[in-house]
DNA sequence: GAACTTAAAAAGTGACTTGTCACTTTTTAA
DNA sequence: TTAAAAAGTGACAAGTCACTTTTTAAGTTC
């Protein structure tokens, strides 16, 4: 028997379910398709309830924004801590980075992203989202550094050019993927992160 | 006096019009606001005159894909013959691509990109476009590679990785500007291309 | 449990979308 | 000169969009 929900619980769950109905909504259809409509329907339920909660469709899509980054991050921190202390940390880095940046989440909040950029008040939005969002995934990459040891000098150009370089694979691999290619292309990234760490001791770069 | 335009003259004007108007409005407002209606008026031609040339909408945008990109690789070849027998041609080779691939043309490029994703007609002429421009791009790293004298195994890794760095970090840029983090992260691909070609001649990277 | 408040559903509204159609103007060919 | 073909016009149909208004149901308070 399912007890009776507060107003409080109810409207909280309701405004979850539409975020989560609008983060399938994107994923499947892109920015373009994310109409409220849609996402109505995909949620399960009214038009009014969605404005209820939402008062416009800038306001949920500012909220999904908000929603997917937080996700991300949240996803890459679980499984730097999964990793626990085992060897071989830059290699599983780079692939726990690859995860989350070729994930279904990261894909839509591409396409949030471009339509950010025509979009001011979505943009404001994810500015703040996405600023906060690297500061958490700079704040794990600190941890990496002083497992491994490294002088800032060497690792921070290094943590920042995998990362640009991720982000690269990740757009292109999610709108035309090639698995085979992607797969070259970390074990080159590995490779480099590998050489430049051995050489950590040695000097620079 | 002008003089009269043949009918192919006339059409293919017309078509070039409607090319030139979209990429503006494509720039200008991006993909969700790409409509038939806005492109005609930017073009200052009729709704019927657009669909004289291009049936349908999809028509339109898939033509204005393969222009785009065609331009986009045209525009670094023209960089790199610019370039003559100049020395330092890895750091101007850094800059020509970062050079195209933070242009306006790649902005839109991108926005048409992500509509790709989950617009199959689109995405099929799409796929196609970014094969024959990366085609383009390695035939070019390929003239560089020589240049250079650098052995395949050690140079065409750098290229990709730096390949998906520049663009990872056009992405990023194009969406949410930082001029310094930008250049502070090219001058960090600079030294890594530069140190792995110093080392050329010790064996690989 | 009656009175009140909040949440959700149902049924609009007007603006905007792509694409069409009947018609005019320009170019070509005989 | 004239008939046919191609290019261009602009109003409009059919449908979808974001959002509102009205009605019903659920939860809270006295």
């Amino acid at each position: 028997m399912q007890r009776r929900l507060t107003q409080k619980e109810r409207s909280a769950a309701t405004k979850r379910k539409f975020l989560d109905a609008a983060a399938r909504v994107l994923v499947e259809a892109g920015y373009t398709n994310l109409t409220t409509t849609r996402v109505c329907r995909e949620a399960g339920m009214s038009q009014g309830a969605l404005f209820k909660h939402f008062p416009t469709k800038t306001g949920l899509v500012s909220a999904l924004a908000e929603d997917l980054y937080k996700g991300l991050a949240d996803e890459y921190e679980a499984l730097f801590e999964a990793e626990g202390k085992e060897t071989d940390l830059i290699r599983k880095s780079i692939r726990n980075l690859w995860t989350v940046f070729s994930s279904q989440r990261q894909m839509a909040s591409y396409d949030l992203t471009m339509a950010a950029r025509t979009h001011p008040e979505l943009r404001n939005v994810m500015e703040d989202a996405v600023r906060k969002h690297r500061e958490r995934i700079e704040a794990i990459a600190e941890k990496i550094r002083i497992r491994l040891g490294m002088e800032k000098p060497l690792f921070n150009p290094l943590a920042d050019l995998i990362l640009m370089a991720v982000q690269g694979g990740a757009v292109n691999m999610l709108a035309f993927p090639d698995p085979e290619a992607t797969e070259k292309r970390l074990g080159y990234l590995e490779d480099l992160a590998g050489k430049a760490a051995g050489l950590s001791r040695k000097g620079p770069l």
